[in-house]
DNA sequence: GATCACAACTCGTCCGCACAAGTGGATGAG
DNA sequence: CTCATCCACTTGTGCGGACGAGTTGTGATC
């Protein structure tokens, strides 16, 4: 079964399209709540909630007794890209997985999850595709515990993501992930995969639950040629 | 006149002093809807904004079916490193700046500023020692208008950071910054300063105005056996 | 005892309506 | 012309009701 969208989230969706396609210009004023009511068929209240959620967005401004008007795509850090996120979020499509099962972590792995060298963990190893070109490797690295009833250490794919997979099966919730990104040369696995050993984003996160614990390590080798990784600051 | 405010916004303060104080613990189940429009004497619609708005700050969590609980006091997330940022921010110290003057822009630096390729702009690179190993080579560009008048074109090390020099020479603005990092080999030139051709971090980053014109790009070489970016970051 | 259906609760969304309050243009008195 | 007033518009807030959907306990049934 699938799920429409609620409609306060239709209409958000509508009039922010219309501000990428340049329809509603930055400084123009929007239609009036009654008249997105009459033009889109919903109620007031579900259009005043779309568009109070944009404001606090940061798309569109809202002047009392005045109108609403345009500011742009908000730039705000929340939408950077998060390459660990995306790749707790996103399911599997067929022939990603590389290789799921226990592995004795390594150093590195291991002082992250706070356990010691060599402790059986589960890794889950699959690989990005765009185009028909490997795009990345992705490693995720999950304490027993928490992997134990989960389809984690099976090497079929997974329909939904990692996150809500861990959250449906053992009520694991994720609260906030520490990121550290770097450069370096693949490794040699890395490389066969990739097929190339030119420099890679190296990306090492762990994502841990409201109490602090490490639920979880991911490890990205990302090749350089083909990620950039934006971000959009105001200075202070 | 004084002004009471909003019954939702009175409604969250209750809930939030009864967190601070503890009354509403960590963990605990609040009152379910219904039961705070018996005691709170509002209508439902009120109680559900302030709920659902105090969610999104993160102060509690609602559950489908469950109940909402209380999570506590919201913390933002911790600010990351900005590398151009710093770099726009320091001084100078003797012997830092490698290279001060008029070049022309190459194709992917005249892009970003908005120039021709080829257009006369201002380059100045230095290097960022830690301890006497060069741990970062860094250019910054900017269009010949915007160096007019400035010491950025000369050799000197300059006693303030390049912003607070550009505000108070020539009363540009920094208002936000976009900053790319991908992983990349060193230049011939870059290796040589860096004293090794292994993968660095490749950080290129335009400064902009408040209306959105770019001020400078920024280029930075970050070798990735000595710097990692850290970034901590909420899950939604 | 295990299983299933159901009731009673929860939150999620949506509607129509009402009134307050801010803005700006039209209008008419001076 | 100047100014106060009014009116038509805007958004801000609030209410009651309705229905959907997820969760959990309870009790009947097998």
């Amino acid at each position: 079964m699938d799920f429409a969208p609620p409609k306060y989230a239709q209409v958000m969706r509508a009039i922010q399209e219309r501000i990428e396609s340049g329809e509603y210009a930055p400084g123009d004023m929007l239609p009036s709540e009654t008249q997105l009511v009459r033009e889109l068929g919903v109620g007031r209240t579900t259009v005043v909630r779309a568009l109070q959620t944009l404001a606090m967005q940061g798309w569109i401004e809202r002047e009392h007794g005045r109108g609403s008007f345009v500011k742009g795509r908000p730039q705000s850090a929340a939408d950077r890209v998060r390459p660990s996120l995306m790749t707790a979020e996103q399911g599997e499509s067929a022939g990603a997985v590389v290789e799921a099962g226990r592995i004795p972590a390594p150093r590195h792995v291991a002082r992250l999850l706070g356990v010691a060298e060599g402790t059986p963990v589960i890794a889950r190893k699959r690989l990005a595709r765009n185009a028909d070109v490997v795009s990345a490797v992705e490693t995720v690295w999950i304490p027993l515990e928490h992997a134990l009833g989960t389809d984690l250490d099976k090497p079929e794919p997974l329909r939904r993501g990692i996150r809500q997979h861990l959250q449906a099966v053992k009520h694991l919730r994720f609260d906030h992930i520490t990121e550290r990104v770097s450069a370096r040369t693949p490794t040699q696995e890395e490389a066969e995969l990739l097929g190339s050993s030119n420099p890679v984003l190296g990306v090492l996160a762990t994502v841990h639950d409201p109490a602090g614990n490490v639920l979880m390590v991911v490890s990205l080798a990302l090749p350089g040629s083909l990620h950039e990784l934006e971000d959009v600051f105001k200075v202070s």
